[in-house]
DNA sequence: ATAATGAACTGTCAAGAAATTATTCATTTT
DNA sequence: AAAATGAATAATTTCTTGACAGTTCATTAT
């Protein structure tokens, strides 16, 4: 006998496991449910929608990278410059290596990117988050000179949108791409640096 | 009787004519031959095939489009930095409503895209030397302090990707679309400004 | 009364057939 | 010989229909 939130969980692992192996489309509600052994209908009393649990799932899958980028924004760095870089850098790979070895993952994510913009915004936000914090940082200590790091967190995120699942609008490999992105977050710096 | 160079111009307008208001999937060679009295077996002896006639529109779509671009460039500004600001929003501008207003073009230029990819990296080249050239005319007035300008036009357009076409990853309005990106350019100006 | 079920209902997908269109080439025209 | 044609060939798209899957709800179980 399980709790609500127990049962909640087994589905999520449940689709967890089917959609990142057999991709959204290829999933159905039914085989979600029976590996929690649980009726298909039941499901329904704790997910509204087949959409509303690949949303979870997504908003799960930003959150794990959005922490991993706290990861490495924790590193030591010998400036906020580079700090700066790096987690650009690391949102360029992460993302790359989705699209190139977990295709089901991009696949779901474009779903729920046409069909709720709220999460992928969510997670902007919060990649956003991590970002303004380490302009900050680079304000305090001098570095930068930033009178809205609000605001230049915002137009830094959409000058490296090249820079997030690249292979959607590049055909440069990887390393190409690295130097590429190396070079607007420089220019970018550049931008903000105290003079 | 017409030259080669006439027929060719002949299949040009009807292919422009029809695929503009038809789409490229919907118009079909037959009608583009009897456009231009022609059969369609002797269209193939001007284009090898439906693709090719489609990347030669979208080329020249292109170029008016630098051509367009080099117009904006000639006015008067007060600065090289507000030069630099109008291409973008020129291009913004422009990208926007051809998504708007020409999604038959728009859908074209996707399939060119995908297929064609050399096409839309000659227009990517030839946009940036619009910029280019605005960028070395700041370096020769003392405004701009770039040791690669070919390379800073290049940081610079991969950081504007999401002001061309920008419908395809953002659901903001133009007037959002415009403050965003003169943001983002300000920054990016800043980057390049002789301090 | 609440929780769970599984078949019915509704909507979507996929496979195969039919229709359409891109392209070729044997034939005709110039 | 070179240019043009239009029917044949090959490829792609569209349509049809049965299968499949998302979702609901009358019924059963707790």
């Amino acid at each position: 006998m399980r709790t609500t939130e127990e049962s909640t969980q087994a589905i999520i692992e449940s689709a967890n496991i089917f959609f990142a192996r057999f991709g959204y489309g290829k999933t159905t509600m039914t085989e979600i449910a029976e590996y929690c052994d649980m009726s298909v209908g039941n499901l329904y009393r704790f997910f509204p929608s087949k959409l509303d649990l690949a949303a979870k799932i997504v908003d799960l899958v930003t959150q794990e990278s959005v922490a991993n980028l706290r990861r490495v924004s924790a590193r030591k760095y010998r400036s906020s410059a580079a700090r700066v870089e790096a987690l650009v850098i690391a949102e360029l790979r992460e993302t790359f290596e989705t699209m190139e070895n977990r295709p089901t993952i991009e696949e779901m994510g474009r779903i729920i990117m046409f069909k709720r913009v709220d999460v992928i915004n969510k997670g902007l936000a919060d990649t956003r988050r991590v970002l303004e914090e380490v302009l900050q940082d680079g304000i305090a200590s001098g570095e930068f000179t930033i009178p809205k790091p609000d605001f230049a967190a915002e137009m830094i995120q959409a000058a490296t949108l090249k820079f997030r699942y690249p292979q959607l609008w590049s055909r440069l490999n990887l390393p190409a791409l690295e130097r590429e992105a190396k070079g607007v977050v420089r220019l970018l710096i550049k931008g903000v640096q105290t003079r």
